[in-house]
DNA sequence: GCGCTTAGTGGAAACGTTTCTACAAAACCG
DNA sequence: CGGTTTTGTAGAAACGTTTCCACTAAGCGC
């Protein structure tokens, strides 16, 4: 009909073509303001004929806000991140928001490159799933600002919101697992103790050591890197000291690798020579022989959270004046399969193979303390 | 120092501060033009003091180029997603472009919604590894407009560019080796003939048994959903039919752990009762006992060539008026482990334990014919 | 010193929206 | 029917950049 030149047609075009001026044909857009039902249906007409799609670019100039919220995660490779990830997208995109993607492979000086980068980009807000965060001065510099930042499974003190694992209940649910199993040669391994993560496993694990009277080999806490190489030759290691250990508690998908893979080469057996309890519900936690008791937790509801927390937040949000720090806690569940059994002893009786119960969510307001 | 009102600094205040007018500050900071030395310093150190960073919206807005490109792929909780995808953010991230991402979900029209989303949202690009886009009308419909698209694994015809892994090659080979073992029931598990890689697949499948002057078990085909559920349930068909097969192909890492769950479930044992041959050297196919001889490919070659053939796309690039359509195909490796043995023998003496070298990485212009 | 080029600068226009202000027309109300 | 409110509209001013254009002040060859 009408080819106006060359490129996308722009609100101009359209109020020319329906005959009102471009403040009309804005507000019949957004149904703001005062508009005649007239006007509303052409303007509609005549972007519907020109094929007119307002610039998100230009919008956000006006508006100040972008739609996208950035996410920025050390690596999202790991398949406990992925999903989480899948979820968070699901709900933001119901919302009309993008996701806009970013991984600091641990480098903490990317990651302040990264936030910068996101804020120039004008991200309507920040979710951080990132190491270096916890430091105090950076979490202080980030709150200050007017960009609503929710943390994933990270702690920001009680000015900050976002959603946490509960570590903490599940690494003393586990370790009091195979305590009761008559294990006391427990090997930890999770990730490193900077993160939150980390330290909440660690100080689960201690504490259920505590409630017996008991205290932890500290050479049996391995708590840093996270990857698979790394896994397999620290339990190579601890598995050629002179007195080794008789369970392993492995708090990340590519740690139980590494220590599975670690068994297999010492050609010890699972779960007659040492108990191994998982994390995640993965193919190989399940698929594994014997099946992999693991602690898990709820990952698409952890990414549906941690969106809705930043949904709340963002401006665009109807009361967003009442912007309360919040947290949300997941509680984690045992699945009980085969790999645990009774300490040093020839075989093991216990078995439950089938899942638990899909876990609660329970939520709780942070406390603001200024 | 000198707390210019509220909100962040805009160039404006830069130059006021610089002593300079806000052109020649755009120019010092852009080294663009013609600008002396001194103005350089004077507005780098104002802008240094003030914290002044540059508005990528308004920049976008002026320069019609948002520095951001678009991926969209069906569900990147497949672990072989992530780990691509992870290499296009990484190689995108050292040229200074964002990565916006959104899956379909397998849904074609939220597909189209989403395509149009990042047209608005002025992506400088688009890499497509969603099912809808191999339509001819969809990759006109694309190829017309000036957005460069890189095509994921999937076939934009010969005007489209993109990396395709060679899984015709792959599943030739795959299959091939299990009949040379002697199997000829062979089941073959893969995502829907809809896309390239499942109908490469099944061309590949196809020959191999033609070499032969064979063919192959049309119900032994199953390429449908790529679920584990799916997997799981169609494999106990297979197995529980009055001839069963005596091997089974599983393209997919949700396809190999479901089939293996059937597998256990029906108390075979494999290799001596079922041979499998898996895809991608996962935690999975590395630690199942047995060890799973997998079909795989360079991940992060995929990714990594994906996001140059992009940057070479991107109009900032030096001479991005020669963009003649490229493909990339990434050549498959067969690791071979303890999972395949011969058919109807009782056990296998075919073993290799270690991994094969890396893939190498074949170029190929697309031709052009129009 | 006088034209000529050239380096450097300031100012303004543009990018495509939204929103504000002003104003006209219509509606309402004694 | 005059005044007051209401309704709808047009037009322009932003938003923060980049880039174009015009202009001044050097530099240079003679």
């Amino acid at each position: 009909m009408k080819p106006e030149r060359k490129g996308k047609p722009t609100i101009r075009d359209v109020a020319l073509a329906a005959g009102v001026s471009v403040g009309t044909a804005s507000r019949a857009f957004n149904r703001a303001g005062r508009v005649s039902e007239a006007a509303i249906t052409a303007v509609q007409a005549a972007a519907e004929r020109l094929g007119y799609a307002p610039d998100a670019i230009a919008q956000s100039m006006r508006t100040r806000s972008s739609g996208v919220v950035g996410l920025l995660v050390s690596d999202f490779t790991n398949p406990l991140y992925a999903r989480i990830i899948n979820a968070v997208e699901a709900r933001l995109q119901r919302d009309g928001f993008a996701l806009l993607l970013a991984n600091t492979h641990n480098d903490s000086q990317h990651e302040r490159a990264m936030i910068d980068f996101f804020r120039r980009r004008r991200v309507d807000g920040l979710i951080l799933g990132a190491c270096e965060t916890e430091k105090p001065e950076m979490i202080d510099a980030l709150l200050a600002q007017d960009l609503p930042v929710v943390a994933l499974d990270r702690d920001f003190g009680p000015l900050g919101s976002g959603v946490n694992v509960d570590h903490y209940q599940g690494a003393l649910q586990a370790t009091r697992y195979l305590l009761k199993l008559g294990h006391t040669r427990i090997a930890l391994m999770t990730p490193g103790q900077l993160v939150r993560p980390g330290r909440e496993r660690i100080a689960g694990f201690c504490d259920a050591f505590a409630e017996r009277g008991l205290k932890p080999e500290p050479k049996l806490i391995r708590a840093e890197r996270s990857s698979m190489e790394f896994a397999f030759s620290e339990a190579l290691a601890l598995l050629s000291a002179p007195v080794r250990p008789t369970a392993f508690v492995c708090l990340g998908t590519r740690i139980l690798a590494g220590v599975l893979q670690g068994l297999r080469h010492s050609g010890l057996s699972v779960p007659d020579d040492v108990s191994v309890v998982g994390v995640g519900d993965t193919d190989l936690s399940q698929l594994f022989s014997p099946a992999i008791t693991s602690l898990t937790w709820d990952l698409e509801a952890v990414g549906t959270a941690t969106a809705e927390l930043m949904l709340a937040r963002l401006p665009a949000a109807p009361g967003h004046d009442s912007v309360e720090p919040e947290r949300i806690v997941m509680t984690t569940q045992m699945i009980l399969r085969d790999s645990c059994g009774p300490s040093s002893s020839p075989s093991a009786v216990l078995r439950a193979p089938s899942r638990h119960a899909i876990n609660p969510v329970s939520r709780a307001k942070g406390g603001v303390d200024k």
